[in-house]
DNA sequence: TATCACGTAAACAAGA
DNA sequence: CTCTTGTTTACGTGAT
């Protein structure tokens, strides 16, 4: 829809290898903020229907790019141009800005939906039966708390997919900021003014409140839309009250007068935080510092990626959450057992993980678009906070601790890694396994395998005597990996026994975590999980056509698999591939080798990948690429 | 502090 | 001889 305006524009300028080492780990600060516990507990749909609900989502995500650049740097002269831990920052200060912009969007959504609301009870009102108008507003609440989960949702997904998860330590966007939308306390405020059609707005107004202002009076919107909800002076509780973060962002000092790259008396440029005392002040600051050089050329750079990426996102999780909306309004009447508990679920979750994960003590999401399909997860929204951070070595513990499913966290980001230059947060054994295993003979040659980093990861396109190097360094090194001789050479299989016992036995996850992964080791029915997982994940590059026959609706409703174990074991209990071979049997039997490799499919891949995305090609890469797609076609 | 898992680097060998 | 593939060792780092 409005994703292919960038990628175009995305080239890659040769440049050396640049020293592997030299980027920084950061801290997991797990991004923050937002959560909010969905209190929804209603059952009634009221007059407005979910497709006029949709119909408010359908508008454009007003996303701005007005910093885009026709002047184009590629991401390493950008590296050149910043160090590593600015280039970091900056991408996060870009993330919060534009995680910014969609919380505008939603509130905007939101505002309309409360005019919507006020249009309803004024109609309402003349109806002279009062009962059913209570049923009406019971249901537009409904309706309002299933928005604004919903929307919760989409942003706490960017947020844990890293985009918008912002290290405590760096400073410079608190998680207050991040989307907080209506609490029910205030919705509860809302409709209490609303039934009783009076202005009891003095109350709410010191509060702060963006409804109060949108109900009273929808001309509020210029200055509650500009306004930045980015604070610098984050509150050090602020997850003791739900409206400190409304209070804090409506209570800001933004005037039509504004500049978007000025609030809170500080320069908004990313990675600039020069206090300016006033506008013109702020004014001469950006024409002084953020004049049109190389620097701020590079810096638009970076807000372009974001952009792209967000968008990309955005346009991904919209088109999820109509999907969702629709089904929910096909059975409207229903108890919904999938629903609503989802959210009370997720919510749960999203509390659990507050008080134990966090210490900052502010709400945190409990996971992604994944919240409502595996609400028993725990500790994604901590590995993929800390997944975009993780730029220097690989700490991959994280992924495995946690029991990352990395099938499907390399689904929902599989775009993002394929695109950005951000080291995935998996170790190399499972990233090779995951290589393996996607396809349909889980074999692969050692070059299929380089081709498989190098085109699902942006990251393994340079370095690549230093990657290469420790994926052979793995192959061998693990037992795991398992070398089968073959006419043609050698293929690597997994052995997934030795897999499992390579895995660090003590789990951390929650009991039922624990019991799924028991149940997967033993070769448990996990049938449902592991193809709701699947479903979840919508792997397209899951080349494997054996492991893609889910349905996608079931997958919305089971309680989601924890581990790649489980999905590993389910597909070889499945058996719609082949009669299951154990490892061991992979290893000591005579494997049917592929005889020609199955990656017909893959061919296209790399080509459009070079094509469309491949923007963080060195030459050295170039070299690999290179070499890389007449090796597809002739081993 | 010790241990483990992992990443990185490098030396080396075998084979094409 | 060069390159790829594969093995092995060493060392540093972070987590437990």
């Amino acid at each position: 829809m409005m994703v292919e305006s960038a990628s175009e524009t995305i080239r890659s300028t040769p440049s050396g290898q640049n020293g592997v080492s030299s980027l920084t780990n950061q801290p997991d600060g797990g991004g923050g903020g937002g959560g909010r516990e969905g209190a929804a507990s209603g059952e009634a749909n009221g007059e407005m229907s979910p497709v006029e609900l949709l119909h408010f989502q359908q508008q454009q995500v007003p996303v701005s790019v007005a910093m885009m650049s026709p002047q184009m740097i590629t991401p390493q002269q950008m590296q050149q141009i910043l160090s590593p831990p600015q280039l970091q920052a900056l991408l996060q200060q870009q993330q919060a800005i534009m995680l910014q912009q969609l919380q505008e969007y939603y509130k905007k959504q939101q505002e309309q939906l409360h005019l919507q609301l006020l249009t309803q009870q004024q109609a309402g009102k003349q109806q002279p039966k009062e009962q059913p108008l209570g049923n009406k507003q019971l249901a537009f609440q409904q309706q309002l708390l299933q928005m604004q989960q919903l929307q919760q949702q989409h942003l706490l997904n960017l947020q844990r997919q890293g985009l918008v998860s912002l290290p405590p330590g760096q400073g410079t966007v608190p998680l207050q900021t991040l989307p907080q939308a209506v609490c029910p306390s205030d919705l509860q405020q809302l409709w209490k003014e609303v039934t009783a059609a009076q202005p009891v707005e003095d109350s709410i107004k010191q509060e702060g409140l963006d409804l109060t202002t949108n109900t009273s009076n929808s001309t509020s919107f210029s200055a509650a839309k500009v306004s930045p909800p980015i604070s610098h002076h984050p509150l050090p509780n602020g997850q003791s009250t739900m409206h400190t973060p409304r209070r804090d962002s409506s209570s800001h000092e933004e005037t039509p007068g504004s500049h978007p790259l000025y609030g809170h008396g500080e320069c908004k440029w990313p990675g600039c935080e020069t206090l300016c005392e006033d506008l013109g002040q702020f004014v001469k600051h950006l024409n002084t510092e953020h004049a049109l050089d190389d620097r701020s050329t590079a810096q638009c750079r970076v807000q372009m990626q974001v952009v792209q990426q967000l968008e990309i996102q955005l346009a991904k999780e919209s088109e999820r959450l109509q999907a969702m909306m629709a089904h929910l309004h096909m059975r409207p009447s229903e108890p919904k057992p999938f629903s609503q508990p989802l959210n009370l679920v997720s919510s749960a979750t999203l509390s659990k993980s507050t008080s134990d994960t966090f210490p900052d003590g502010l709400p945190h999401p409990p996971t992604s678009a994944t919240a409502p399909i595996t609400p028993l997860r725990q500790g994604p929204s901590v590995i993929s906070s800390s997944t975009l951070h993780n730029v220097g070595p690989i700490r991959r513990r994280n992924s495995e601790k946690f029991c990352t499913p990395i099938s499907s966290e390399l689904a929902q980001n599989h775009e993002f890694y394929k695109n950005a230059d951000v080291r995935p947060p998996f170790t190399y054994a499972s990233l090779i396994r995951q290589a393996i295993l996607e396809t349909p003979d889980r074999q692969l040659t050692l070059n299929e395998i380089y081709n498989w980093f190098t085109r699902m990861f942006a990251y393994f396109r340079r370095n690549t005597a230093t990657w290469k190097n420790a994926v052979r360094h793995n192959l061998s090194l693990h037992k795991c990996f398992v070398r089968v001789e073959n006419v043609k050479g050698a293929v690597w299989t997994v052995d997934e026994h030795e897999y499992q016992k390579r895995r660090p036995p003590k789990m951390t996850g929650s009991p039922t975590l624990v019991k799924n992964m028991i149940s997967g080791l033993g070769y448990g029915a996990l049938n449902a999980s592991y193809q709701a997982a699947l479903a979840e994940s919508s792997f397209p590059l899951l080349n494997s056509p054996t492991m893609i026959n889910t349905s996608s609706a079931s997958g919305m409703l089971h309680v989601g698999h924890d581990d790649v174990s489980s999905t590993v074991e389910q597909v070889n209990s499945n058996g719609s591939n082949s009669p299951r071979l154990s490892p061991q049997q992979y290893s000591s039997h005579p494997v049917h080798v592929k005889e020609e490799p199955a990656e017909a499919e893959d061919d296209s891949r790399p080509v459009s990948l070079l094509a469309t995305t491949n923007q963080n090609v060195t030459i050295a890469d170039d070299r690999d690429l290179e070499e890389e797609l007449p090796v597809e076609d002739l081993s």
